[in-house]
DNA sequence: ATGGTTGTAATACAA
């Protein structure tokens, strides 16, 4: 079984962008986020021609998370056990799908941004991930994948240049701690061993040719319950999808799993 | 240098 995530920055805007992407690589569960646009306008007529089954949640324009699945799509569950709200209405802050596919739980995530450290969205940010860790602990018997835009840059590996994170978020001891703490319990980045040096980041900012410059980051994660990790044989980070016009600001991330 | 770019039933705001 083929997994992919990617921060789609619009479905609707990038529709065709993922039905390449699907026949491309031949992935048979995909976690997007970002999908924006209200959910009755979202494009999945030919996704649905392909094969494919979908699952969209929280969609206003800036949020929305979904699950395209071809190895079917079942249990769908929109947020976790206790995740906060935030915003008005609360509503428009949905950043969680749940669904089983293929015998998998699959969670696609879309991690509070934080904006600044100062920030409520900050505080939000960390009590949004003590939580999911939270509901995460009863998870780790199956198998598992909490994947998506994490927005935490792990390791100082994880950004093009530490120094320039100096007062920003992602990079921060709490949020670091926050991911951390999954590590701790037993779940795994899948990726990280198949996408060293140059094939790091997941992210590229639209500004200032940050992707011409390679200067990334990487913040979107596969993370796995140990019975999932277990089957893991392969991944990479579709970097060409980020290149050229009309890309979205984050690469696709693929893992291939042992059935 | 607080810029720059992209998206959205938007023309401000989030990323």
């Amino acid at each position: 079984m083929r997994l992919a995530t990617w921060n789609v920055n619009s479905l609707r805007s990038r529709i065709d962008r993922v039905e390449a992407f699907l026949a491309r690589h031949d992935v048979d569960v995909l976690a997007l986020q970002e999908t924006k646009g209200r959910e009755d306008q979202l494009p999945l007529m030919g996704l649905q021609a392909l094969g494919y089954e979908v699952a969209v949640a929280g969609t206003n324009q800036w949020n929305g998370v979904a699950v395209i699945s071809r190895v079917g799509l079942d249990d769908v569950e929109v947020g976790f056990p206790e995740m906060p709200a935030f915003g008005d209405p609360p509503a428009a802050e949905a950043r969680a799908l749940g669904a089983t596919c293929g015998g998998v739980r699959v969670w696609s995530l879309y991690v509070p941004n934080g904006r600044k450290v100062d920030d409520p969205h900050y505080h939000y940010k960390l009590d949004w991930l003590a939580r999911l860790h939270d509901a995460a602990g009863s998870w780790r018997d199956t198998p598992t994948a909490l994947v998506g835009d994490w927005n935490i840059a792990p390791q100082d590996e994880d950004v093009f240049d530490i120094a320039a994170f100096a007062t920003s978020t992602h990079v921060t001891r709490p949020e670091r701690a926050a991911f951390e703490a999954f590590l701790t319990d037993g779940w795994t980045d899948l990726a990280r061993p198949y996408t060293p040096g140059p094939e790091l980041y997941t992210y590229w900012d639209y500004y200032r040719q940050r992707f011409e410059r390679n200067r990334g980051m990487r913040i979107d994660f596969l993370l796995g319950s140990p019975p999932l990790a277990a089957r893991v044989t392969g991944a990479a980070v579709d970097r060409d999808e980020r290149a050229g016009k009309g890309a979205s600001d984050h690469a696709p991330v693929i893992v291939d799993l042992q059935d």
